[in-house]
DNA sequence: GATGAATGAGTATTCATTCAT
DNA sequence: AATGAATGAATACTCATTCAT
């Protein structure tokens, strides 16, 4: 049993319900299944915790995007859908740790949110050059990668606030979002 | 003098500075010019005090995006620049308020917090309606109303958090948001 | 009311009885009629109330040898006796706080503990003077004044740990011990 | 190997250096080269490790007094000068355990700790007994052995303190305390 | 016997809030 | 209205001890 992705998943849960600051190590610990001086057997603090949580999130979404960049075999414009319907998916699917990546963001330079901010830098980054692939107008990408980004987390944070006043499908949500970035 | 204002505007400072969690009242009423037991004459606890803050910035934000749609003298390609150059003019004038309207927005439904919900759905609903004057194709605005309000966020962060990868002036940045939007 | 003097009262009862880490904050504060926060209102911290407890006593204590050294009117014999008195009554009428400062010395170099290690080097000199001041014999009076030191703390313990193996009234003992010192 | 001691000396060791409540169980299993788990199957609890120190090493200061009193070939002020003479010895090879022994000494009658109540109470007694063999005046020998114990005592923590302080040889230091006590 | 992961009671410290002055 | 001392609930983290392997 893995006891350090155990207590993550716990810490998930509790964390994407209160908030940070309101989730325990107690609560933390008793969603876990496990002792709270267990929790510390696997993590030197919370916070440790909070940055592991994006740690693995934060790859996850990173990595997908790197492998569409790298597969070329369809056109962008694809490519931005599959990547964009992945990720809608994912956030109907596992909504609490899409609740929790937008809420507990952290500004702090403490190295325990490094993720967090690598995170912040590399996505737009990257969602810059897929776009520069699809419109290949020399311009740099850097505004429409972070807009792009903004614009998914809107959207996302929409969804979370409010489903009911984003109905569309996802399908047309993609299309829409595809549309303004890539016409 | 206004001790609710004199308030809020210590509060603004060291919240934006620490964090509402770190801003604890006594360093709050210090910087306010008050004692404690004032705040609390004027506030009915903390968290009303960060509520209020986003009453106060939001309600300024929305009246003017109000306006600008109520004065249809201008086309709304001109309305939209001149609502996207004064967004980052007030950035760049007043980063902490806009550090910690983006670092304290809550998801949680408490009363205080109310007016960040509201400002989370009025201002991509505005954002939509000029988009959709913009471009009458009969599209409903709402996706690309949150699109915008999102991506004007995602470069107010990364303006925030590291400025010098979007070195581009201001003029730039608000052409590239427009053509995206309004092309 | 003195809320200092008040908490180091009832810190003196408290880890004179349970020793300095068994005397919990809260067990502190009870003893001394305030709140547990109120505790950290006047001391940065439970050492520095022991630390403060050595200060007070500590100084008591220089202060009184300091006296008898000056008042050079009386023998150093006599002075001798009436600090080893005046010593004695206190342990007998005050014996928590004698055996406070017994258990609770700190070889640390922490500065809470400081005035403890100034005690422990300042009065063995003071000692040493004075006897040195009845034996003129020219020795270095810095081993002596460690060895009387030694044997007031070696018979104060015996004091307070098995009274009755030292019966002899103080009188008795007063004689004794300046004429081991002192012949 | 003798496991028993194996952990003492391991004990010793850390309890030395971090003093005994700074000493996490794991730290000194760590020093003595065996597991937590393991020093519970040897010792009842921590505090009984310290116990056995205690026991130890006063048990050894003990029979070395015994058998120099039974031991009558010698006057009594060459042996009292043998005995503080392999006493200065032992603080100075192993100054680890003396200021272990002069730290931890604990008031408590938890039995755990009557090794070092019975060593304080024995050690005077013996040197009284030695003293009164030197000066055979007929007086209680009780006062004089306290005194005396606690002279060593002093002199010792000094050495530990503030070494520089007390730069007097070793043979100098035990001539000056003999001449006190047996003049 | 040996191990070391799991346990959870225990504690110093903080800080929002109150209220007597 | 203004003050700030007093309050005590709340919480992260530690560490002696146990016990299944």
């Amino acid at each position: 049993m893995d006891r350090r992705e155990q207590i993550r998943q716990g810490a998930v849960k509790v964390i994407s319900e209160r908030g940070f600051h309101e989730a325990t190590t107690s609560i933390i610990a008793g969603a876990a299944g496990v002792s709270v001086g267990t929790i510390y057997n696997y993590f030197r603090s919370k916070e440790e915790i909070l940055g592991y949580i994006f740690e693995v999130e934060c790859q996850r979404r990173v990595n997908h995007l790197h492998s569409l960049l790298e597969d070329e075999s369809d056109p962008p414009r694809e490519r931005l859908r599959r990547f964009l319907t992945a990720h809608l998916d994912r956030v109907r699917s596992e909504p609490e740790i899409a609740r929790l990546l937008l809420q507990e963001f952290r500004f702090s330079d403490r190295t325990e949110f490094l993720p967090m901010r690598r995170f912040a830098s590399e996505m737009p980054r990257l969602l810059g050059r897929l776009l520069s692939q699809g419109a290949a107008d020399g311009k740099d990408p850097t505004v429409r990668g972070l807009a792009l980004f903004g614009a998914i987390q809107g959207l996302t944070t929409q969804m979370l606030l409010a489903p009911d006043t984003v109905e569309t499908e996802s399908g047309a949500l993609v299309d829409e979002l595809t549309d303004i970035f890539l016409p």
